[in-house]
Order: structure tokens, then C-alpha cells, then sequence
DNA sequence: GACCAGGTAGCAA
DNA sequence: TTGCTACATGGT
């Protein structure tokens, strides 16, 4: 196992690692207390942990530093909680009063990027679900379709690959899993994607439009879905999902980008919320979500 | 029991 | 194109 220390002041704009591993962007990691979504604080001694990859790293925040183990090295934590973004650049374009309020009401968020592939099926499974049940099913499929690591004398299961999910079958995902209607969804992707692995797979230097008319192809993704795993996992930051949080904050206060078509509320969005519409949609996101629903 | 949750596929018009 | 609806499941 390897670890480390990162002085929080190393990191431009700080980094809440509670706000940004709980707000709904990621499903991929875990809290070893067990909790997730509670509202609750991350216990001392207990860490944030995701095993993506084949992979493990563990998290965890002190008033000085992030604290870090696991099997690979501290630049996989820099590229997979984008600390490399500054925070205190984007706060200082903000102009929409909105954003400004969401901004300033919890700080320090950071997308994430995700790895794909789990990125992908952790998205598929969100259709019509709450955020919660979300994150649980994801450890279903852990536990129930992925490998076992172990590090540090502990055991972990990992998020399956898709050859793991296409060995499976839709009736056995959608009882142990309780993915519901989305089994099928979940096992046609898996089955697409070891089909054609190595085209889709990295998409690192496709333009936006090609790769959100390739995600489309899967079964399961439409605008919405598609839209998340560019900015979760592809880095396209421009990006703003619309759900149904976000769609209600459009009829609430933004009138002029309301509509019914998906792309123009997007694209409106998009340029009201420039520089950088793909965080600043992550705090709105956060910012009503936890005000209206009294979640943490 | 109705309604909602980070929606999508499959139709009809 | 746009507009409807069914879809599993768990929580309020």
C-alpha cells in the first residue's frame, strides 16, 4: 500500500471532500463506516474509498490536509477529485446571482472524474431513482457481480467490468442488484461495450458532439445520461445536465431558458452560466437539492 | 395509497 | 420532430 499527505493549501480553492463525494455526481466510492447520503460526517479514522480500476484509494480530510492510501499513487487522487482545477479562478467569474448564492453556500465542491465504464452503467441506473438508492445499487453490483481486492489486510469488492456484467443476465442483475426495468439497459451496454471496447473506450480526443452521439448508441442513455458521463468522466466541462432539479430551477428562475426541448434549455444554460456552466451547474445542483429536500 | 426520484424507449401523430 | 406513457423499486 502506498499513502501520503496533501497540504490542503497546495490545493487552489481548497477541496470539501464530503460535499464533493456526496452530492450526487459520484456513485463510485464508499465510506468504511458504512453511511453515505446521511448527512452525516466522515467519523475520525474513517476514510472515503473507491475500487474502480482493479484499484483501491482511500480519503480521508483533516483541517490541514487530504490524507490518502491505497494501491496507486497520489496522481490518480489529483486526476480523479480534479485538484488541479482552481477553485478561486472559477469562483471569481462567477456573475450569475444564482450561481453566486450557490457558490458561497458550499464551497470547495470539485467535479470528479470518474473512470468510464463504471461512470456509464452508474448513470444508466440513475433513470427515475433518488440519489440514495443510486449509490446503493452501485455496491449491489459490487458485491454481487465484481471482483475482490485486497489491500492492507482488507478485503473489497470492485465495480464490475462489462464482461463481468455481460455474463451475468438481466433476471439475475435485476434481483440482486434491484436495478428493476434498468436490467436490461445495464446488460445490453455490457454486452455493446465488450463489442466495441477499444472505439469506445477512450475518447480522449473526440470533439463533444461525437462523443455524446456515441454514448447515445448505448442502450439505457439519452440526453440526460449521456450529458453526465461527459462531464463525470469525459472532462467536458461546457457540459450542462438538465434533470429534474434542474429543470424545476429553470421554470423558477430562469424563465427565458425554459423549454421543451432538452438542447435549448441546455444550450441556454450553457451560456448563461459561462465560463463554466459544467460546475456551476454541479453547485445549483447541490445548492437546491439540499435546501428544498433538507438532505445533507 | 399517492407521489416522487439526477429518465429512457417505444410508440403515435 | 414533438408528445405521450409504461416502466421496477424504495422512501416519504
Amino acid at each position: 500500500m502506498k499513502s501520503g499527505k496533501i497540504p490542503l493549501h497546495e490545493i487552489e480553492g481548497g477541496v470539501d471532500l464530503k460535499r464533493t463525494l456526496e452530492s450526487g455526481q459520484t456513485f463510485l466510492w464508499r465510506r468504511t463506516d458504512g453511511d453515505f447520503f446521511t448527512g452525516k460526517n466522515l467519523p475520525e479514522g474513517e476514510w472515503y474509498y473507491t475500487t474502480t480500476d482493479e484499484e483501491l484509494l482511500k480519503v480521508r480530510q483533516t483541517d490541514t490536509h487530504l490524507i490518502w492510501e491505497g494501491t496507486v499513487g497520489e496522481k490518480t487522487l489529483w486526476e480523479r477529485l480534479r485538484l488541479h482545477d482552481s477553485l478561486t479562478d472559477i469562483y471569481s467569474h462567477v456573475e450569475d446571482p444564482l450561481a453566486q448564492k450557490a457558490f458561497s453556500y458550499s464551497p470547495q465542491i470539485r467535479l470528479v472524474n470518474d473512470p468510464f465504464e463504471p461512470c456509464l452503467f452508474s448513470f444508466i441506473t440513475s433513470s427515475n431513482m433518488n440519489v440514495k438508492r443510486i449509490h446503493k445499487i452501485q455496491t449491489k453490483l459490487s458485491e454481487n457481480f465484481g471482483s475482490t481486492l485486497k489491500a492492507g489486510g482488507e478485503t473489497f469488492s470492485v465495480y464490475p467490468t462489462p464482461t463481468e456484467i455481460a455474463s451475468s443476465s438481466p433476471q439475475e442483475l435485476k434481483e440482486k442488484a434491484k436495478l428493476g426495468y434498468r436490467s436490461e439497459w445495464v446488460y445490453k451496454t455490457a454486452e455493446t461495450l465488450e463489442d466495441n471496447n477499444k472505439v469506445m473506450g477512450g475518447s480522449e480526443n473526440k470533439s463533444l458532439q461525437s462523443s455524446k452521439s456515441d454514448l447515445l448508441k448505448y442502450t439505457g442513455v439519452g440526453d440526460k445520461v449521456a450529458d453526465c458521463v461527459l462531464l463525470y468522466s469525459l472532462g467536458f466541462e461546457e457540459v450542462v445536465p438538465i434533470d429534474t432539479w434542474i429543470k424545476k430551477v429553470v421554470e423558477e428562475e430562469y424563465n427565458d431558458c425554459d423549454s421543451k426541448s432538452y438542447e435549448t434549455i441546455s444550450q441556454c444554460l450553457q451560456e448563461k452560466w459561462a465560463p463554466h456552466p459544467g460546475y456551476t451547474q454541479l453547485y445549483v445542483f447541490d445548492y437546491i437539492r439540499r435546501n428544498e429536500n433538507k438532505k445533507d
